[in-house]
DNA sequence: GACCGATTGTAGAACGTTCCACGTGGGCGT
DNA sequence: ACGCCCACGTGGAACGTTCTACAATCGGTC
């Protein structure tokens, strides 16, 4: 039966509105409708049924007004990555269980972080969840000091007070590619790295690193590349149009990995006949077949439920050890690998 | 400068402190901050450089608590979906400068559009705008007659009372594809269509009705998809396996023709050498030059802005003439489309 | 010098909820 | 009978704003 506003005028019915109905004052009726204890089962179910009559619904706002508690966690995300919205799906999904709203924030071409996080802190949000944030460290520093922040997949190095951290072995995951290509029988494997975004700086190191420790030092190929489809065309075509094309190539994210693999078929340089690639994360993007990438995925119902835990862990004020969660990868083979046609080069 | 909280505990600073530090009275501060008119040049100066000082931000939840307009426009979008990002997107950049704020709430997997909704209501929001609403016409209904709400990009036939539609003319949408098809010489076209999702009826319509007036009647074929890229996959198995296989067809959206690519790139079956598929959207998705998907483009940043102009027509009282804006779709025409490689069977 | 309107400012009551400090009344041990 | 505790219930003060009065000041006009 959809509620019918029994109230006389247009108004939205309140709790004063419910207590005059059920015959008990506000107080008790606020007592019913959270949930609290101090109200005899006759007495709850009478002030529930008016509630139903009457379609009540608490406003959330006054009602955080005056609780001290907010129960809301601020969420900044990218809306344009895949590998943002399955966290968000992780979020929600860890955090309404937990009694725990969430208030989106997006960040867009227009709209940048600055503007993102303002207006969740207007919105008193007890906690803010950063998912892959690009701005200054001070500037995280900063938050942190206001409120518990936790950054998703940006590793920072000095472990900032009051800031978690929940992150992928970006550096491991960007060895478990290049294991991955070494084994298959590539040498001549470059990496188009994000710049700056977050996790870049470990995913480069750790792409290095596993070079090294092959003994493929001097095929070291780091281009610069960026997290989107278009960054990522620009630096396959560097790539191609090189002399010593490589047989292989480990991308920044899958987006990346995306525009690269476009600009590969579209000259005519089959994958992973001629060349090999591999991207990051393993979001939707990767597994869809008709892209069937060879990724390193990041876990990320994981990585969500820990961003939550440490949010909430903050605010019930049970300290946290090392602020610093990190969740292995794994790689996900699928079509856009395979052994070099050529005859490796030493 | 970060603001450094100057107030002594650790709260965040109120109005009061504000009122306090400037030496005026809390209205008056009040007046400053928001920019209302009643208050000198100079005592303007002396709050804001006050508001600096203490890093003041005024509390959104008691603001809008007090006066009776909150200012928020609640959207509900498919976080899985690029293009209700893309609406989202827009729907920021028209809002914001327009000085509303936006509450997302997103539609998940495990995440239900009631509850979707519910949230954005608790929050008090002055309107709705939902994307893609999936939700049966009596419940729309019956939240148009709580607040306005705008639905987009779902055409209600019998025009609900106090219900916006902001949506793109699908119909012609599908018989431009059709058109487009049988100009390049495709006579058997299939559509794989949408179920129940919103716009799929229009869009078959326009299908069916397109087919007839090309008197290509007995070709007409309508499979069951849906709006992912599983569902498109499924659909194309069956059109594979089908004895006379089309020669081109004409999918329910971008995703669920990505899914369709898919299978038969996989089947060996060339796109579009020896066969044609057209998404519908013009999402991110199908500008990636990797995919590059011919497309009925839809006018999102017009639909974003139609939205949200009829969410705020509606709060100002404005009246709006049918209830109902519905933009004109254009074909992007890109690669997955040719002409037909075998000779056309009458 | 009284009156006026405009401008600038203030006090205090909302808004819808939760929290705190109390009233009840009854059961029960002494 | 008395105290005492417990479960149940109430009144009223917060929370941080905005809004509706109304007060003070000032130059200007008759």
């Amino acid at each position: 039966m959809p509620a019918t506003p029994a109230v006389p005028d247009g108004k939205r019915p309140t709790l004063a509105d419910l207590a005059t109905r059920a015959g008990v004052s506000t107080a008790l009726a606020s007592i019913v409708m959270r949930g609290a204890k101090g109200a005899s089962a006759a007495t709850r179910e009478r002030v529930l049924e008016a509630a139903r009559e009457i379609g009540y619904r608490p406003d959330a706002r006054a009602r955080l007004l005056r609780s001290h508690r907010s129960h809301l966690l601020g969420v900044q995300f990218g809306l344009q990555h895949p590998f943002h919205a399955d966290l968000v799906e992780g979020i929600y999904a860890t955090a309404e269980p937990a009694g725990y709203q969430i208030a989106l924030s997006a960040v867009t071409a227009e709209r940048g972080e600055q503007r993102a996080v303002e207006t969740l802190l207007d919105d008193r949000c007890e906690a803010l969840i950063l998912l892959g944030p690009q701005a200054p460290a001070s500037r995280l520093t900063e938050l942190a000091g206001q409120l518990p922040v936790v950054s998703v997949a940006r590793h920072l190095r000095p472990p900032v007070p009051g800031l978690e951290v929940v992150r992928t072995a970006d550096d491991k995951g960007a060895r478990q590619a290049v294991d991955h290509l070494v084994a298959l029988g590539h040498r001549a494997i470059a990496h188009i790295d994000g710049g700056k975004a977050p996790g870049a700086a470990d995913r480069r190191r750790g792409y290095r690193t596993a070079m090294s420790r092959h003994g493929l030092t001097e095929h070291i190929r780091v281009v610069p590349g960026g997290l989107t489809e278009a960054e990522g065309a620009e630096a396959a075509q560097v790539l191609a149009a090189s002399h010593p094309c490589p047989t292989a190539v480990l991308a920044f994210n899958d987006r990346c990995a995306t525009g690269v693999l476009d600009v590969f078929l579209r000259s005519g340089i089959p994958v992973p006949g001629a060349i090999s690639v591999v991207g990051f994360d393993d979001s939707h993007l990767a597994r869809l077949a008709h892209i069937d990438l060879t990724t390193v995925g990041q876990d990320i119902p994981r990585l969500a439920h820990l961003a939550v835990d440490r949010a909430i862990a903050r605010l019930d004020g049970r300290d946290t050890g090392t602020g610093e969660q990190v969740v292995a990868p794994h790689l996900v083979v699928r079509g856009t690998t395979a052994p070099p046609s050529t005859a490796p080069a030493t």
